[in-house]
Parts: structure tokens; sequence; C-alpha cells
DNA sequence: CATTTAATTGAGATTTAGTCTCAGTTTAAA
DNA sequence: TTTAAACTGAGACTAAATCTCAATTAAATG
């Protein structure tokens, strides 16, 4: 389980695992697609945990920083991450019409990316690309 | 002079040619660079401008729909933005060890986007690409 | 197991980017 | 002009995210 990943990665930053880490970290592994940290403190506090909101925004980055989900900032006014493993990296489409985002994988995108930060002698360790315009059924 | 453009952009969309959003559209003009919102305010007031915070706010995103400048989206908390015309359309890297930020165009990247887009029946109007990672400096 | 200490927590205060309200003003079309 | 709709400024408001600090807890050490 992934959980194991999570307390290695506590332990080497030296960092605690403590049940509050834990409680967060699973239910976000429960969750299927984007959440947003406010949005997950309500799900919690729903089904009787006792975790703060603090302990979560605390939480978030850590988890980010660990490579167990990254930050997927749509275009709302505040952040939304997504689970990392199982999903294979994707990028975004967004319709500002009425909201639907489109997950894609482009392996020559991804290809051609890399060889243009190799041009740069830049080292990319992830990037976000997201294409705003209109879906297919908005026009 | 962009200034036409601007102009011609409110009347299409029957919007009025107001001094404030003049005077706010020439400013961000002359902006090389990255701008936020709430830091054009501060400039402007201190050069004895009299337009308000929510005027800017509300003539950042005419802005946006008429082409006149994009919005970037750093890695910070808040909105930054810069000026479109004069300067072609160009992506991100973002060193987030020393905060540089080297800008690249790649035609063929373009182009890939574009083909991925009508695959999926979606019309691309803007997109937002940043790597992070690490610069040729910050090794 | 008991001790010790630094890390972590929760509650709620604080910050701050961005939005909203509304009475008064301005634009631009007629 | 006149007129109607668009726009403005001041400041109230919202809400995401961060901070504070006293109390708690993980986990290293003996
Ligand atoms: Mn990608
Ligand atoms: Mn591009
Ligand atoms: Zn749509
Ligand atoms: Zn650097």
């Amino acid at each position: 389980m992934p959980n194991k990943r999570f307390k290695k990665f506590l332990s080497v930053k030296g960092f605690k695992f403590t049940k509050e880490r834990e409680e967060i970290f699973s239910e976000i592994m429960l969750i299927e697609g984007h959440f947003d940290p406010d949005e997950l403190f309500i799900t919690m506090k729903t089904k009787g945990s006792k975790v703060s909101r603090a302990s979560i925004y605390r939480t978030i980055p850590l988890l980010v920083d660990g490579g167990l989900i990254e930050k997927v900032e749509m275009t709302d006014r505040h952040a939304h991450y997504e689970k990392k493993p199982g999903k294979r990296h994707h990028d975004h489409m967004i319709c500002s019409i009425c909201g639907k985002v489109i997950e894609f994988y482009s392996p020559e995108l991804e290809k051609l990316q890399e060889s243009i930060c190799r041009k740069e002698k830049f080292k990319a360790l992830r990037h976000s690309l997201e294409i705003m315009g209109r879906c297919g059924d908005c026009g």
C-alpha cells in the first residue's frame, strides 16, 4: 500500500507519523479525481473525524513533496489536488462554458517538453498544462 | 498602437471606453514582464492616479478576454499577468530554487497541442504551460 | 517502562486576493 | 440635449490559506 511510502517519506524527512496525518492521507487515497482541501475537511468532519482544517492544510504540502499527490491548480480561485499513483500523469483541457475537464496524456507532448528542457539546461520535475477553451458540446 | 485594439474590443462588446480603463490599460502597456493587480494598483496610486482597486480588478478580465494580456498564474498565491502583443505567446520554466523564470516558445509544441485538441473536439482559446524544476545554475 | 524533547495539534484569530454593493457619475447613442 | 445603461469609488464582504500558542503526542533515549 502507498501508506508505506508515506510513512517512509515522513521518517526520512524526520517528520512524525501521526494519526491525523494517516487519517488525512487515507481519506485522500479514497478520492477518485480532484479534491480541494476544504471539501476534504468537510467530508472528513461529516464522517466524524476530529482532524482540524489546519492539519489538513499542513499535511497536503507534505504529500505533494513526497510525490503522493499533485496540485492540479484548476481555473477556480482555490487549489485543487489529486492523488498521483494509480493514475499516471496527464494534462487538462477545461471548457470555460460548462466547466468540463478533459484529461489527456500525450507521450509525444511529454517527450517534446523534455527535449525543450534539455536544450535550456533545465531539469524538469513536474509541469502543469491547462488548455482553456470550449468543449465539443459547447460548440 | 494597441490602444486602438482595446477601443475596438470594447465597442464590439458594447462596453464603454472610460478614462479609467484607458489609464489602466496604458499603465499595463508600460510594464515589461509580469505584474499582479495589486502591485499595479499601488504603482498607479503612487503616480497620483485616482483609479480604484475595484476598477483594476474589473478591467483585467476585459483585457484577458480581448487578448491584450494573459494570465501567467505563477506559483504564488495570487494571479500574475503580462501583456501579450509585442511579445508572442510563450510558456514558462520556473526554477523552484532561485525562482528564475525561463520563457520559451516551441512551434512544434504548439502544433502538437493543437492536434491533440482537434482529436478531442476541443476548441482551444488559450493555454498555460508551466514546467517546474531546477535551472542550469541551480544544478 | 519512564523520561525527555521536539514535533504536532486544534481552535480560532489573522491575512489577503478578489468580489460585491450601491449611490452617484459618466458614456454614448438617439 | 436627453436618456438609459454602463461604470465608478469606497469600503464592506468572502473565503482560501496561514499563523498563533497553549496543550498534546510521537518517538528517541536510558
Ligand atoms: Mn504533461
Ligand atoms: Mn504554449
Ligand atoms: Zn463545455
Ligand atoms: Zn534556479
